[in-house]
DNA sequence: CGCTCTCTTGAAGGTACTCAATACTAGTGG
DNA sequence: CCACTAGTATTGAGTACCTTCAAGAGAGCG
């Protein structure tokens, strides 16, 4: 796995804008709208980030930055799913998120990434330069509002992902992951209700919090009670929704 | 239990600036500095806020607001602690957060808060109405950055927060939760090492993600290998904190 | 000073974890 | 195209931990 940031000297550089552009979604904190996520980024605020940005893409399982790493780039995801994670003084792993189109990452805390980033799946990401987005920033905005509201909704999804973990039973816990995943991950081209993992069981299991072994366990009694069914192990389809929701305890 | 909110027209309002200003603390993402918080906000900015704001006291265990009410202010607190927690559909309670001095509660997703927020202690605290708040932030970009910056420290907070209550036994749970609440809360003046916990057991509990009597059992059990001393209910002192940190699994 | 609420302690039961072995998938090379 | 192989996923048995239910001790308030 080699990390992408040390190549900068031949990056691989995707096709021009038209297809992919910046993008930032998520629920704005004012009263407007119906409480749903919508686009932040105004057709300008795109274009100033196009002008500093590079898309870069990579294969699937590559290492996008370290923790501890000196923080020299945001990523805007384009398509494709990555994950951040944290590793644990004990040797444990823990998985701090999924990101999907339309997120962003590479948060810093001292000018250092608090995480290690890597993709799941081929990628497709603007990398925008932080200096070169400071100063953006110190202009417009209306940009910080939109990544205010991007900030929001990610505390409120961290918030979310502390309760899913902290209480719960093990099959609880697996079924609002499927849940969650259904309504963050746009399939690709599938049969409807059949949702692909774009991620292992063993980052499922440092997700929520469990043993590889009990997520398998969770997804059996999942799928014995009706609510799911396993047609292989990256594709589950969600027989009874309604169903999985009460054992997920959303009542 | 009374919401303040509906006291609108006769708040308690608070004797003047001087010993009181508007504060964010958090971590810059920026690589300036030591990694360590520092203030937010210029003078300027505080001015700005107090001009739009209302100095505000509140007795302990009041009721803030509440979950999925109109969210039309943000709060500043000035000292004090308070929580936010969030009633699942099971009917168990998830506190998100404690908030300190320096901390900013009010948190909303199309106009509604998100969680229910009560003082645990009396309460001095900016009340700012929102959209007085969209009003400064649209012009005053530094701010904006401010409230990313404090926005990115609530997140990674709310991260760290998320893998103490996943994986971890339950005294490595409380372990790790007197370390954290050492570092954030400052002490009213009292004997060096020794910690005065501004929650019941329950919130505690329902902070990390235990049961009360686990609680209880942790704590006995941190004092059984010579970590910390109950002094009271309220009261714990750190003995070692190295085995403190040990039994934390922070090694 | 007594009451109530909080906190602690005890015992039984259930759930997830560890260790271990087997089945399966997918990627590789012949 | 097929066989092989290494990694991934599932299943089983035993253990350790947390939760629940229950009762008693302590603190704080009127």
């Amino acid at each position: 796995m080699k990390d992408v940031e040390d190549l900068a000297a031949a990056p691989a550089v995707a096709p021009p804008p038209p297809p992919y552009r910046p993008s930032i979604f998520a629920a704005p904190f004012q009263k407007v709208g119906d409480g749903h996520a919508v686009e932040l980024l105004s057709v300008a605020e795109q274009e100033a980030l196009i002008a500093i940005s590079q898309l870069v893409s990579m294969r699937r399982h590559t290492l996008i930055y370290s923790e501890g790493s000196e923080a020299r780039f945001v990523y805007n995801v384009v398509s494709g799913v990555a994950e951040t994670s944290q590793l644990l003084p004990n040797g444990d792993r823990h998985i701090t998120a999924f990101l999907f189109a339309r997120d962003l990452l590479g948060l810093s805390v001292d000018g250092r990434y608090v995480a290690t980033a890597r993709t799941l799946t081929p990628i497709v990401a603007y990398r925008i330069p932080v200096d070169a987005l400071e100063a953006i920033l110190e202009r417009d905005p209306r940009l910080d509002i939109g990544l205010l509201c991007k900030l929001c909704h990610e505390l409120r999804a961290s918030q979310h992902h502390a309760i899913t973990v902290s209480k719960h039973e093990a099959h609880a816990r697996v079924a609002n992951f499927l849940l969650w995943l259904e309504g963050v991950h746009v399939q690709p081209a599938g049969v409807a209700g059949e949702l692909t993992l774009p991620m292992s069981r063993h980052d499922v299991a440092d997700y929520i919090g469990l043993s590889v072994e009990s997520v398998s366990r969770a997804l059996h009694v999942l799928e014995d009670k009706g609510a799911v069914l396993r047609k292989g192990p990256r594709t589950i389809e969600l027989l009874d929704a309604a169903k999985l929701r009460k054992l997920a305890g959303q009542i």
